[in-house]
DNA sequence: GGATGCATTGTTAGCGATAACAAGCGCCGC
DNA sequence: GCGGCGCTTGTTATCGCTAACAATGCATCC
């Protein structure tokens, strides 16, 4: 009959067929120096031999701390979130740790502490908080002191290790990308007041228009969803003086347009939009969106390195690091009709 | 000066607190019957009173097993996947489990393995395999079969226990839908043909045309790309006799819609186009589309509870679940034009 | 009244790793 | 030639928990 199922090789395994004690297998595996080459050399064999594979949770017991990331965002399926989740992932990956995922509901404290006490559960070696909302703040006081915590898109005043997107510098570009066509102004549709993401937006949009003394219109608040943007069109398009709408992100913008096509209201011709995000379908929406892109491969990469230097130096580094998004320019965009 | 740091109170802690033995202790944290009740609330109290929580390594360590389930699954931010994987992490986080994600980039044997590894090096107490192409299933034959698995979306002549979604039922039903509108038949833009999902619906639509003897036309071979559905659609906005297209996936009708307002055929009055995902954008594509909507929180749901059995039970049962999807009416759809 | 049984609690022995210390050994300098 | 130092390896203790077994107390029964 087959025994495989017998029990997975020890440490003491390895260290008899190779003839050492299991300190020194420990050794090895840890890359300590002063184990003689000829040793290293006979327990990797070993090791090799018998499939051995180190038992996580013993260590962790031992050391205090696993091999495993947490993380903690928001349950949500909306682009931005999930693509940072997965870079995230990827590169956590990448540098030979697991990710465990704790997602809440809402971005409360008390959500967030629960999330938190469950990664601290399982003896993380770090934690993430994807915190790109204000109610998130006050959670962020409370996080233990005494494990590595990187936050992204957090509150900078709070936070050691920050990693965020300059959302106003994209917003920025946008709208000066729309004052340069020739529109006498940009109207804006904004994101959940709450959200770091839509209020930097938010700002990005203003202080372009005040830079190019253009007037400021009133901020048409939204959510994030097709819903909110395609609500907004509806009263946009009835105006005839909007010839220019930057939306906080790319679904608003597909709703926008929709609104704006029921209305009988053409892009670019009559108005233009730009949106945020840049998700993949953006090109194909009509006509294709000009818009934002956010280099989340590159947040979660920035997140991970400070992430890591915090778990291997000990050293509290209050680093905060600060990504660029780039516009994308396509179609919706054009110069104003004739008669403003 | 500040102890918090000190060290979290362990079992023996709390057991000295309360005046009993720690081996007490794990019994009132197991739910051991057999426990004074006056014995039980002591420790209850004291647990509170220190903030005691267990420790999950060591727990790990003696068990051989943790409170951690491994997910693999392909890394996408595509609709259908990522929902799936945020349904599932919020269902297990609710069922006292943390999720480990080991995302790959590839499906085949070898990635797949390697996180399969991964995962087992944290002993995690059940794997899913997220599993949608085929070339997937030559890994799920090298499998461990010493810990709990559920596949989704898998082979299941390969499978133990299974969740899948009926593809072919949902595009059977949209296909049927085209058709009572009075189209003569209807043109399919498939998904890539390694993956199940895109077989099962290509296969429903199929089957859909031939029980009502209507003509079979050539698939059009697509991705799962908005980009791909507008390949599709400016090769189909050309052929007059086409009137009703049903796309693998909501990114490709978006494409095509696209394609045929370039080509200037109207949708619904010239083409009726219907989807399948329901992404929550979807209602706000112009026009609003028809699609067919997968319940991923009960694929999840299922899928936890099949994993679950099969850790509490040790019962190896081999229980395969199929959800059905629902049609969601909007108006892509209409009645052929009167001149076919 | 003492054997029997059950409910309750305590004691001891690991799980598999790392850390701290001890020991063996060759080489150096005086 | 001998004490001491550094490299290499082994021994022992320990992390926090659960499992198995032992021990206690009390009610029950003949």
């Amino acid at each position: 009959m087959d025994l495989r199922a017998v029990r997975s090789p020890a440490m003491t395994d390895v260290a008899k067929l190779a003839g050492v004690s299991h300190q020194t297998v420990s050794r090895v595996l840890n890359d300590h120096p002063n184990v003689r080459e000829q040793t290293r050399l006979r327990v990797r064999a070993a090791i090799a031999e018998l499939g051995y594979r180190p038992n996580r949770a013993a260590r962790a017991l031992v050391t205090g701390r696993s091999q495993l990331i947490g993380i903690v965002a928001q349950n949500s399926t909306l682009y931005g979130p999930a693509s940072l989740l997965a870079a995230f992932e990827q590169a956590a990956a990448e540098a030979g740790f697991a990710v465990s995922v704790g997602s809440v509901g809402r971005m409360d404290r008390e959500s967030i502490a629960g999330a938190v006490e469950r990664h601290l559960d399982q003896r993380v070696a770090g934690l993430v908080v994807i915190a790109p909302v204000a109610s998130a703040d006050d959670a962020l006081d409370d996080m233990p002191d005494d494990v590595p915590l990187v936050t992204i898109d957090g509150d900078p005043a709070r936070s050691r290790a920050l990693v965020t997107v300059d959302q106003a510098a994209g917003a920025r570009q946008a709208t000066e990308l729309l004052l340069a066509a020739g529109h006498r102004t940009v109207w804006h549709v904004s994101g959940p007041p709450d959200w770091y993401d839509a209020a930097g937006r938010a700002d990005g949009w203003r202080s372009a228009l005040e830079a190019a003394g253009a007037e400021v219109p009133p901020v048409v608040a939204g959510e994030w969803s097709a819903s909110s943007g395609y609500a907004a069109g509806r009263m946009l398009a009835r105006m005839p003086e909007v010839t220019a709408v930057f939306t906080a992100n790319d679904h608003q913008a597909l709703g926008l347009l929709r609104a704006l096509s029921e209305h009988g209201r053409r892009v670019p011709d009559d108005v233009s939009v730009i949106g945020f995000d840049d998700v993949p379908e953006a090109e194909f929406f009509i006509p294709p969106l000009t818009t934002v892109r956010q280099a989340f491969d590159a947040v979660a990469q920035a997140g991970l390195e400070l992430l890591l230097a915090q778990i291997s130096d000990e050293a509290p580094l209050a680093e905060q690091i600060v990504i660029a998004p780039t516009l994308v320019a396509r179609s919706s965009v054009g110069p104003p009709p004739h008669r403003v």
